[in-house]
DNA sequence: TTCGTCCTGGTA
DNA sequence: TACCAGGACGAA
């Protein structure tokens, strides 16, 4: 699933690839991955816009296009977008194939979602994206020690993983690397953000920074369709502690790894390292 | 704050 | 054949 580190990662491939490039002539397979406009005024605006530069907010990706408007894409739970040249076989994504933008510069880029759960935009340049709006600080590029305390303030009585997968608190995080990033700082998932020590507080910070600087040197997780700009699949799923270990032993104090469900969603910890406290 | 919904491939 | 995976959003 495309978290911070995945959507970085796709990012960091395809922006030499496709900076200053014309797209030329979209083509949508998939009319329903895009939310704004409609899908003609998508591939009509699209098509002969230069892409000046690339972005990204929390899972966002962002393209800069010359006239000031802006490609806005989200992978949602499957979604992979890769250049690559059309006479390569092995693009493309065949029968998930739902968009695809050629350049001319004879790069293509693909954009394939088996679960139709990504989505497209197309924002002109005075105009401004809701989910956007919402999204809190990136985790990445915006967090800090210091940030993390006051916005933890705000928030007394919220559960730790409810509130690390709420993207308007922070942005970047999804289920894998907030199990992950628990377990490090030694964090069950249901704790009351009110009862965290200073101590704590830090060790969370510098957990989810570890987690996400190590993921992004992984070149992302793939434990499903998680592809990088080249279709090729990330290392991070080698190197999990928790998530998706369920019955296998903890690699720190050998205890069992349990399998949860905390706000809807499949949650792993460590019972001996992460105690409920 | 929590839950249901969207969506389809993979698994039991 | 039924169910589960889950990011984001809207409803309760």
């Amino acid at each position: 699933m495309p978290e911070m580190p995945e959507v970085e990662t796709v990012r960091r491939g395809l922006a030499p690839l496709v900076e200053s490039a014309l797209i030329r002539k979209p083509l949508l397979y998939y009319p329903g991955a895009v939310k704004h406009p409609s899908a003609g005024e998508f591939t009509r605006g699209l098509d002969g816009q230069k892409i000046a530069g690339t972005g990204r907010k929390g899972k966002y990706l962002l393209f800069y296009l010359g006239a000031g408007d802006t490609l806005v894409v989200h992978l949602g739970m499957t979604g992979a977008l890769v250049a690559g040249f059309p006479s390569d076989p092995e693009l493309g994504g065949g029968k998930h194939l739902r968009a695809v933008f050629p350049l001319d510069n004879d790069c293509t880029l693909y954009f394939s979602d088996p679960r139709k759960f990504g989505k497209l935009w197309l924002l002109k340049k005075e105009e401004t994206l809701d989910c956007l709006y919402r999204l809190g600080p990136d985790w990445w590029e915006e967090a800090t020690p210091l940030l993390l305390e006051e916005k933890l303030a705000g928030r007394k009585k919220s559960r730790l993983k409810p509130l690390l997968l709420d993207q308007s608190f922070l942005s970047g995080l999804g289920n894998i690397y907030v199990d992950e990033s628990l377990y490090r700082a030694g964090l069950h998932p249901e704790r009351r953000t009110g009862t965290l020590t200073a101590e704590e507080v830090d060790k969370l910070y510098r957990a989810v920074r570890n987690t996400l600087r190590e993921g992004l040197d992984s070149g992302g997780t793939s434990t499903q369709n998680y592809r990088n700009a080249r279709g090729e699949p990330g290392n991070f799923q080698d190197k999990l502690s928790v998530y998706r270990r369920e019955g296998y032993r903890c690699r720190r104090c050998g205890a069992v790894i349990e399998r949860c469900v905390v706000a809807g969603r499949g949650t792993y910890c460590c019972p001996s390292c992460q105690p409920i406290a």
